[in-house]
DNA sequence: TGACATTTGTCCGCCAGCAGACGGTTTCCC
DNA sequence: GGGAAACCGTCTGCTGGCGGACAAATGTCA
């Protein structure tokens, strides 16, 4: 699949390559890390959107809270991703989504203005933040065509297959997550009900596809899986 | 709604506002004017990507057509906006969307090459782009959220309300659009059947909320609108 | 190590809304 | 202006999967 790897790629590739050293240096000195609890939130929706910040270490959880408390799960990035870049669009307005961290996460923040100017001066970097901006636009049309046309089954058997390619360790054929999402997040991933979760993998299990205690979780047949989702 | 006039204005605004005018005329040498019938394919999947379009009159559908040929509506347009950005992220991939001309508009194209050049050279430039990228993202995201929570009846109310909004006239807090959307597509567009968005229509039409023929659309109860898409 | 919180597993009743059918209306094009 | 094609209106049966309920397993923290 050369596509994905090339995803991966893209998504993995280090934001300031090519810069100059001392254009790094600025960088450094306008940013500030650090560490992050499992379960902490990064940034709430009240605070007016100052800062983007960039994930080193540890997932992420971007969602929206709607009026009535219900969640949506916009997005669950790993190390190398940055996130509240919408924040640029913003002038002095509340951010609309919420990040938590789901495990020890380390991450970056650099002032919005500060990285408002880096990008003015860094034109490579601004096609680089763009590129990643359409890269996240096209997962996001992907996933309203799957909640459109596919089952819950079908989208379940989607979703493993990002999480493997994302967040997974293929050896020989057979990929192995350490899984960091519950079945609840898992159907706020996939527009269905816990419930539902639950029984369908226990099904792909049972089916042999793939295979899961709460501390692994193993997709023996990428294949079956790939004819699953389709 | 202050909100959605900003939204407006960031769409509409000029993207090649505050260019140098030897610039501009760079890109009036390197861009191609032309114009396309009502239902014409303006670029098709199988070709690889090769440029970037401007909408300067008219209404383009942005679409995806699955294996199996069922077809999924990505987004809907007007003038001012541009389309295909994300051939942008392409190297020589095949595009993955069709765009197709809803009535008879006036497109403006740039090769990829020469706008990613441009972008290079004018940062300005480079952050508008990103910015409109950013308010589809937002946009994808709603849809996704909608999706997710909202019954189809408040979706439709919902997608009547941003069709309102983006191409209709307002008088008087009465909104007129010239309707250029069949029943089948707001139901691709909502997510749902076409005898749904049918029935649902008339019952609104019944509640007096809105009123509509084949040649135009009014909204009456803009207030009564958004309460039921919420 | 025990108690409380969180997550997973299973069963089932219920209904939103999809999809098929078919007839009426408008639009398009020769 | 007439025939075909596209679009709209309405009725109806059927079902995917949501959501409530409750039990079991696992995690967590004193």
């Amino acid at each position: 699949m050369p596509e994905k790897s090339k995803f991966w790629y893209l998504k993995h590739f280090n934001i300031f390559e090519g810069m100059p050293d001392e254009e790094m240096e600025k960088v450094g000195k306008i940013s500030s890390m650090s560490t992050v609890k499992k379960r902490q939130i990064i940034f709430f929706p009240e605070q007016p959107s100052q800062s983007i910040f960039f994930l080193k270490e540890g997932h992420v959880k971007l969602s929206r809270v709607t009026e009535d408390g219900r969640e949506i799960i916009l997005d669950v990035i790993g190390p190398g991703e940055l996130f509240g870049e919408l924040s640029l669009l913003d002038e002095n307005e509340q951010r609309t989504e919420i990040a938590e961290a789901l495990d020890e996460a380390v991450i970056c923040a650099i002032d919005k203005r500060d990285f408002e100017e880096l990008l003015k001066r860094s034109p490579q970097l601004n096609l680089e933040i763009t590129k990643r901006m359409g890269l996240r636009l096209r997962r996001f049309q992907e996933r309203v065509s799957d909640l459109v046309f596919k089952d819950v089954k079908k989208r379940i058997a989607s979703f493993l297959l990002r999480y493997a390619e994302e967040f997974g360790k293929m050896k020989k054929g057979i990929v192995t997550i350490h899984p960091f999402l519950s079945h609840q997040e898992i159907a706020f991933l996939t527009a269905s009900a816990r419930q539902t979760v639950t029984t369908t993998l226990n099904e792909l299990k049972t089916a042999g596809v793939i295979d899961f205690s709460r501390k692994s979780l193993v997709i023996n047949d990428l294949g079956k899986l790939h004819k699953i989702a389709r």
